[in-house]
DNA sequence: AAATAGTATAGACTATACTCTATGCTTTGT
DNA sequence: ACAAAGCATAGAGTATAGTCTATACTATTT
């Protein structure tokens, strides 16, 4: 599929696709049969990763580490013990996040209770 | 408290905090009594405030939406049915944002049994 | 064949959230 | 009294994550 496609099942922008494309974190093939173009192909695969992707944006995630995630889970063939440790460290990150959102949660469902009293 | 007071208390830089006043999020109050200086005082709200917008903030709000959370917690008197809205809506929003979160930490789970079991 | 729509690349621009620097005044320590 | 440290303001600079524009080529539709 093009990147018009990509974006129609992702829901992410054309510009956005090619922005993360920039960075690495995608790669689209140039059909090596025709040679009128340059027009880049995509596949399961890249819809899978961005995916993840926007997952892990939503979580807080900063592209760069996402990609180290994606070159994790998709490219290493070879263990590294400092990615292992880079990953374990984030999640003892959403764990603390967690305690955060519900902290954040219930100061919000208590500005909602005393907005209400006032009415 | 003058700020430096402020900034080791809340763990927060000077810079940032004086980012947040200019913002309007915080209010530091010049003591009318001393007239040689403009040095702005702080109080145990400020503190509140200040921790507030770092939990907030972890969870993903812009400064712009913590500004109206702490409107509506610390000034409103009258009601606002659109602020009630808005954070009703937040409150989802931080749902959904819980679902994305398990996701993730289990993506992560998955990735790091990868690294291990290729050692 | 011409107009319209899609694609690629490069680079400029924007928004958010800081972070730092310069300047000048005030307060404190010795 | 004088140096060092603290405070205030304004404005410049940085990082991240897009978002948009211009240009040029390609493909499709009529």
């Amino acid at each position: 599929m093009l990147v018009n496609e990509l974006s129609k099942k992702t829901g992410l922008s054309i510009h956005t696709i090619r922005y993360y494309e920039n960075l690495g974190m995608i790669k689209g093939m140039t059909d090596e049969n025709v040679t009128s173009n340059n027009y880049k192909h995509y596949d399961a695969n890249t819809i899978e990763r961005l995916e993840i992707i926007i997952e892990a944006r939503e979580v807080g995630f900063t592209l760069a580490e996402i990609k180290k995630i994606l070159i994790s889970w998709f490219e290493t063939t070879d263990s590294k013990p400092e990615t292992l440790e880079l990953f374990q460290a984030k999640i003892k990150e959403i764990d603390d996040k967690m305690k955060y959102f519900k902290q954040t949660k219930s100061l919000l469902e208590k500005v909602c209770e005393k907005i209400k009293n006032n009415e």
